[in-house]
DNA sequence: GTCTATATCCGGATAGAC
DNA sequence: GTCTATCCGGATATAGAC
């Protein structure tokens, strides 16, 4: 989404670089459109409320984005690729309980960080993935079967509890994208308006210990 | 939605009641508006198609529901209703491990039966709930505060380790419905089509030995 | 209670001036 | 690169015959 670092270019503060406004403006209507998408669904949501959010009149979303499809598979894709960039825990030299603490804690993060993306990411599931058949049973299903691959490696070096791996792996992202796609139930539940940094550490830590000790493992003291 | 079974019109085979064809279409017209609605979200959705899938003209329905919203909510309260017909579990006097397990595969027996249900409640939630506010902070916070109190009357008893008793519900919900609202990625990490009995069976049995041994009980035996 | 025909509106998309 | 005006398909909703 953005240019190469290296583009010679680019000036020290950034400004009258060529292609900057374009890159600003595909980042506010992508944004835009991501809540809009979240909150009406794809056919629900509206150019004309993308481009208000977005501050830019309708005409100038469609300069960028001639088809409602194109900017949809846009935000969905870059979507993917954040999920995709913290995937790569879980070693067999790891420790069992460190990977897996830091691989819970990660998935909160990435969650809290980005609520509008991982509820964008539900709402395409939940409505069939029309937009994500071949990432699931491609990428998504190779990476899924190697991290299985080292927690039943784990288990049968006697280092945790036997449990069934994928769906250790399917109940830790179950657990950690709860939180961010339904903050509105959790948080009336637990009487906030919102997560701060203290229910962030108290639900992380919650979770680490509840499925650490469910692997027979000890939870380490964060 | 059906009519009392006392009715003094009704006949030992159903038949020729009066309201009976209304009772019908009435249930036709949800079931298909639940799967419409998932599909492509409230604004998405459109009649023809619920008329389509109903095998009944358009103009019936309009006939039945004049708005879309009326149609719409009716089906999220039948949903509310379902939802809180088997939310009377867990009692002070029970043994903790027997009731959590008896919770727990409660919640996963809904979620295979009613996978449509819990698809359209989860896309509720996660649009910002428009339509449940009320729900959210209302029956439903009450419930939960019960519910936690007697799982903290557990803990202080000790009968079981201590974690935080709204955390433990909230992640039973996350995983259980997961299971349902998720199928399309989860089925695809499996490598199978649909779930089976074997399928629900392991994953029920799954869930409440890892949510058991994190709570420091002793799953018992199914 | 059922269905056809139609009014009305809204949103995506395009053309073309600036 | 920005914006106004407009076309046109499609969806809700209604009127009224059967």
């Amino acid at each position: 989404m953005s240019v190469s670092s290296f583009d010679p270019r680019a000036t020290p503060t950034g400004a009258y670089r060529p292609g900057r406004i374009r890159d600003e403006n595909l980042n506010t209507i992508m944004s835009a459109a991501a809540a809009e998408f979240v909150q009406h669904g794809y056919r629900g949501a509206s150019i004309q409320r993308i481009a208000d959010r977005a501050g830019l009149p309708k005409a100038n979303v469609h300069y960028y984005f001639p088809r409602k499809t194109h900017l949809y598979q846009s935000v969905l894709k870059e979507i993917v690729a954040l999920w995709n960039s913290e995937l790569d825990e879980l070693q067999v030299d790891d420790d069992p309980a460190q990977a897996l603490a830091r691989f819970i804690r990660s998935k909160v993060r990435l969650s809290f960080l980005h609520p509008t993306a991982s509820k964008l990411f539900a709402l395409e599931i939940i409505s069939g993935a029309p937009n994500l058949q071949a990432y699931l049973s491609g990428e998504l299903r190779e990476w899924v079967a190697a991290r299985a691959g080292v927690v039943q490696a784990w288990i049968d070096a006697g280092r945790m509890r036997p449990v069934d791996p994928l769906q250790l792996i399917v109940s830790i992202w179950a657990t950690t994208q709860h939180y961010a796609d339904f903050d509105e139930q959790v948080l009336k539940l637990m009487g906030k308006r919102r997560y701060d940094a203290a229910a962030m550490e108290q639900i992380a830590d919650f979770l680490t210990d509840l499925i650490l000790t469910g692997c027979g493992l000890e939870p380490p003291v964060s």
